[in-house]
DNA sequence: GCAAAAATGGACCCGCAAGTCCAGTCGATG
DNA sequence: CATCGACTGGACTTGCGGGTCCATTTTTGC
């Protein structure tokens, strides 16, 4: 993938990459310009196009990667550990907080509305962390079922991936609406659900 | 608004308005061209820009306006009368098939998504419909607390906004990854949570 | 220290699509 | 049947922004 990158080329590019991923959080996926990030990381033109000679959609790609793993990291320790319901409680709030603090400056919804559709490979990406979100979930889950916590008979798969619809939809709603009560509702729906299942 | 309109034109101004939603749901928002709504309408550009002198942008916000209407509407006749369980599962299937067989067709979506930010006229009717159909679910909530079905503990806007965000959130996920399971398991968490509700 | 390759600057090209203009036609109304 | 305003056609303008090119400077490896 990467030929030969001397240190100060490969520096280069990390600064191109992250300050494409910050003016795609202020500017939105098909607002940003290569003259925006141009002007941020202080490059030229050409010097975009020698890193990414797939130009932009390269470039997005790139970011993707990035922004899609800090999703996931941005849930830990908890995410990987909910194995009590003190823990799923820290959960919950802790996606509350940091999607309230992140206001609309989600840098990857956009892909998942129809800008997506022109950008396969980005919304592969994103598929692919929707799937380890909803895996880590579930093992949560199966967890609980374990010590009993959660009835057997919830699919844990399944409830999972409602649960994850449901933040998408309220991180979505926060974002349009302004208000934090769809986030914070659908966990809430989601989580007592879990509790008092038969 | 409309100042003087002959019969022949409001009809001209129509078929205008519904080729460019068909077009808005094959292409998504921000890949609808003018010229595919003159194709598909065999329209000229004067033509649209004398029934929508604001563009391409008084061009959408129609479109919205109608569309947004028509997404509840299609929920009747038992959004409306969700007034026992029976009524409710219906309802709940019902979103599950219209939303499956509509795939990644959904007009409105890409106004959910970032692109939205440029168009705060059309993100104000969406929130306005949001408004309507949690005030619809809501309603249904109460109804079934007057009669001892769902615990009067709850909160029934606030049950009711997570319910939608888990549709909106399965609805995304659905155009993204192809799997209904998203969908279908947040309603169904959703919902059971609420008959099980203390 | 010297080729070769990588890194950089910036001017240029080009296509696309929104929006403008004006000339011309149709249709309602007196 | 005359006239005015609504309606239509289509050429033209304009600006934006992605992508290309080449000359120049810097770094690397021998």
């Amino acid at each position: 993938m990467t030929r030969t990158l001397t240190p100060k080329g490969e520096q280069t590019r990390r600064r191109i990459v992250s300050g494409a991923a910050a003016e795609l959080r202020e500017r939105g996926v098909d607002q940003v310009r290569l003259e925006d990030v141009m002007a941020r990381t202080g490059t030229s033109k050409s010097q975009l196009f020698h890193y990414f000679p797939d130009g932009k959609e390269g470039l997005l790609l790139a970011v993707v990667q990035q922004e899609a793993d800090q999703v996931l990291a941005d849930q830990e320790p908890y995410l990987s550990n909910l194995t009590s319901w003190e823990v799923w409680d820290r959960w919950r709030d802790l996606i509350v907080d940091r999607y309230v603090a992140q206001g609309d400056q989600c840098p990857l919804r956009g892909l998942l509305g129809d800008t997506g559709r022109r950008a396969p490979a980005a919304r592969a990406v994103l598929t692919d962390m929707m799937d380890r979100w909803q895996a880590a979930v579930a093992a949560g889950i199966r967890h609980m079922q374990a010590s009993h916590e959660i009835s057997g008979n919830v699919d844990a798969a399944r409830a999972a991936g409602g649960l994850i619809a449901g933040i998408q939809g309220g991180v979505l709603l926060l974002g349009n609406t302004g208000r934090t009560e769809y986030l914070e509702s659908a966990l809430d729906l989601g989580i007592d659900g879990l509790k008092r299942a038969t």
